[in-house]
DNA sequence: TTGTAGGCGTTATCAC
DNA sequence: GTGATAACGCCTACAA
């Protein structure tokens, strides 16, 4: 900087001013300086800069190490919408090590604020982090002190899909998922038992299964073996119904003939399935877009907010319906 | 850090020490420092600290805001070992934004390194960086000036690939990908055509085609409509192959029997199309997790290095073959 | 409009 | 081993 300031004849104070996009400038000046900082090549300093104004123009987001669509879709549009706010995205996966609690304190220290997944961190450290003063806001999952959050709708979605099911005649419903570890899936067995309860159908226990493929065919081959068998299974996530699919065709069932099965997500390849996979859409760039929006809010000293985005009943073939495609 | 050395008994110079994990202070001494930190919830400050060390312990990793299962995947490889490094990870998209240029040049100032995503940066901003000093790699395009790059095998599977195909009896096949624009894409046709050659068959033009299944199904129907018809179809990607599927189910062709269709990348949807699709596998997280390694390498002082990820030819159903599963 | 100078929170170089 | 005390590169009152 002295050496544009140098070069320019002024001081770094206007260098400064000018690079930092101060408008009290001379426009003479400005362009002396823009012109002597091309000359040399310079720019500002990240560190320095967010030493000097408290400000990292970074913002953090902690997800779980899992592959697969959601989070993908998320985070693209949560940097896309980050980086039109001028901020930075810092990335985090926890892949469910213990240490993570202490990886997210540190890395608040390099961020201006946090954008955590579902269960990624433990609610003492929210409250530590909400302690320091740290901007957070939680993406699927309850609100907790007084942090943001934002989320899809999952109970009326999932109450809609089994009154679905319950109209195709299916009455032994499997539910797979985890309601305990994912406070999204958790909604939607809620939404599911709803709809049970006012069918006047008999509820069962969800059978637990982590949101991916692999545990989706363990788990379906496994209550596929069970009698009575259940002809439908609503699955938490596509990737469980693709594991759940794959469950089946070992056993020889066709699908939806001798089972129906119904995901959660409308991950790209869904329609794509054979048979194509009824399930529910969600706003995936936009859950991050508003995530984004929200955290950017809070930097600047706004209150807690909460928002609930929309999902869509996407009815396909998997589920014993007739669609053109 | 005042407060911490007040409570303590010591200097900032001590707590400095022990909490940079600097060995020459007295084991005693040690846990009371410790003992005071977390007394007062004490943490280091990010900026400050790499304002001191010049080091700011995280790099970039810029890519095309593509969705789809590969730079995820690139990408959740490349966070986790760059994690085990002790370097968190920045992720900047250029949505083909003209002034990403210089977003990257801004992104520079605030990481130690970054990789780069085939051709989302300018050779001139490349040579830009490199002249900087910022250690580089790149990812999925050939090596230049002296940065270091990490790549997976194209030609040789490419070339095995099309030699399949032409065991399978098909002569007219057309490769749907963009060679000018990618330079993956580049190299898989070079493959093509070196199969083709060798076998004698008359070669032809690619046809230019993103990687998006949007694109895959826009050519695949102009492409399929052609007289004579191509009986295959190389796709770039898997997700180019899927929309290519869609665009013959649109014509009422049925895979393989009337069309076989082969992708790239094997996503993991892949196995659970219909046919199941033949694809050439990437080591999607292996080549983020090189690419980390290499560009900490780098950042330590080592040279430019390249390597060269192998691939692998999976035979599934779509190209023709009778595969169990 | 422009310049001066103190401060942001650590690290690192010296002495002790 | 431990403690002063300069940097590190920028921002920002305050003064001119």
């Amino acid at each position: 900087m002295y050496t544009v300031a140098r070069h320019a004849g002024v001081s770094i104070a206007t260098v400064s001013r000018v690079l930092g996009g101060d408008r009290r400038v001379r426009a003479q000046t400005e362009e002396r300086v823009l012109a002597s900082a091309r000359a040399v090549g310079y720019r500002l300093n990240g560190a320095a800069r967010a030493l000097a104004t408290q400000r990292q123009g970074t913002i953090g987001v902690v997800f779980p190490n899992l592959s697969g669509p959601y989070y993908a879709g998320v985070i693209l549009g949560l940097e896309e919408t980050a980086n039109g706010l001028g901020q930075s995205v810092l990335i985090a996966g926890t892949q469910d090590r213990p240490e993570s609690e202490i990886l997210v304190l540190d890395l608040a220290t390099k961020v201006d604020g946090l954008v955590l997944f579902g269960r990624t961190v433990s609610d003492i450290t929210i409250a530590e982090l909400v302690g320091r003063r740290v901007p957070v806001v939680m993406l699927g999952r309850p609100p907790v002190a007084s942090a943001s959050s934002v989320r899809a709708e999952n109970r009326r979605s999932a109450a809609a899909l089994t009154a679905h099911l319950l109209e195709h005649g299916h009455e032994r419903i499997a539910f797979l998922g985890d309601p305990r570890s994912s406070p999204d899936a958790a909604e939607r067995w809620e939404g599911h038992l709803d709809a049970l309860q006012v069918a006047g159908v008999e509820q069962r226990l969800p059978d637990v299964c982590a949101f991916r493929e692999a545990d989706g065919r363990r788990v379906a081959a496994q209550v596929l073996r069970r009698r009575p068998a259940p002809t439908a299974l609503l699955c938490a996530s596509d990737e469980i119904a693709m594991g759940a699919g794959a469950a089946a065709a070992d056993l020889g069932l066709r699908i939806p003939l001798d089972l129906a099965i119904t995901g959660w997500d409308d991950i790209p390849v869904a329609r794509h399935l054979a048979p194509p996979l009824t399930t529910v859409r969600q706003p995936l760039a936009e859950l991050g877009a508003r995530a984004a929006a929200l955290l950017h809010a809070g930097i600047e000293g706004g209150g807690p907010e909460e928002a609930t985005l929309p999902t869509e009943l996407v009815v396909r073939r998997s589920c014993g319906c007739e669609v053109p495609s």
